[in-house]
DNA sequence: AAATATACTTACTTAGTAGTAAGTAAGCAA
DNA sequence: TTGCTTACTTACTACTAAGTAAGTATATTT
């Protein structure tokens, strides 16, 4: 054990959160952490296992936080999510769904697999999340939950991209009236 | 006058909307119409340039589809531009922000600021069109319309993305719901 | 008829990309 | 102490990318 696989995958993480799948090279995670290119094939011989691997812990990493807000009422679940958003905005990244579904058709059927199942997780998080929220009064919406899951998913999705072209208050402005919508009525 | 200059460009806004940016090459424009790599760098010789002429007819395409609704109501305006998205969805491509937004931060300057113009121009014009939608009673909505327009855009952008990796119907639901909640109230 | 411009092609360079084969140093295991 | 595994490095292959320089066929102008 050498801690040099998580930092790859956590370098590549970063990468795709900034520039895309396809826009970094195993060079961009090799030069900074002082290897070479071949280690980072050594620990993933494939760019497409790479990007299972991070895939895979960022299904882990929502498993946990979902799972430690199991016991707060709905609504404040849901502000804990936006708020996984915010900080993803102030550090400049864009979420990992958002990145990855834009390349999505020129990713190996694996990795496609994997982006499915994280996107597919989520939802149906955020979906019981409302419906839930919905029964106990501290969510409010019209129409299935389902659709409004993915109303809301595509809002955080796009709030991060958005602010990157549009300066960050694009995020604030965007997830400040998300909320409002569905906490104050 | 061969027209391939503007068959290079329909071939290159096609290419950005089901692969992205960075992941097509010259070579992906050229084969398909016939002609050689450098055929294309001759029209266009940095791939800013071709990308930069990809954002500004569409920024062209958008006010001149914007300007033939101006006489209808504000709810139908907004109808025609979803309308629009449902046409892209139905074809397979994402919207043209949305796939240059994930990819801005490895864009040159000129492109980056063409990106930035296309988005003030839609945002700008779907401000407005909610004002005075909301003004004469066939939009409703709280809050500033400004964020409004933010929220809409996100939805319309992210409802392509979503479509491609949770199946087409995820368009229809998000769609769906987006007008209920404005028009219908 | 000669000069010029347009729209290319041919053939190339430079600079990457993912990926691999072979070697090595350090540690542990029998 | 010999062998095996882990975690790499060195040095490469095969390929693709953007971009360029120089030449050519065709049409247009003078």
């Amino acid at each position: 054990m050498s801690g040099t696989k998580e930092k790859i995958v956590s370098m590549a993480d970063r990468l795709v959160r900034t520039k895309g799948f396809n826009a970094f090279s195993y060079k961009d995670i090799a030069a900074p952490l002082d290897i070479k290119n071949a280690a980072v094939h050594y620990h993933f011989p494939a760019k497409c296992d790479l990007g299972v691997e991070v895939i895979e812990q960022e299904i882990e990493k929502f498993r946990e936080q979902t799972g430690k807000w199991k016991q707060l009422p709905e609504n404040e679940q849901l502000a804990r999510l936006v708020d996984v958003f915010r900080q993803h905005n102030s550090q400049g990244n864009i979420c990992l769904m958002g990145s990855l579904a834009t390349d999505f058709e020129t990713f190996a059927p694996a990795m496609q697999t994997k982006v499915q199942e994280m996107a597919d997780g989520i939802v149906t998080w955020l979906t019981q999340c409302l419906e839930q929220g919905r029964k106990n009064k501290c969510i409010h919406f019209k129409g299935a939950a389902h659709a409004r899951a993915l109303l809301i998913m595509s809002n955080l999705q796009s709030s991060l991209l958005l602010s990157r072209v549009m300066g960050p208050t694009a995020f604030r402005s965007i997830a400040d009236q998300l909320m409002e919508d569905l906490c104050q009525k």
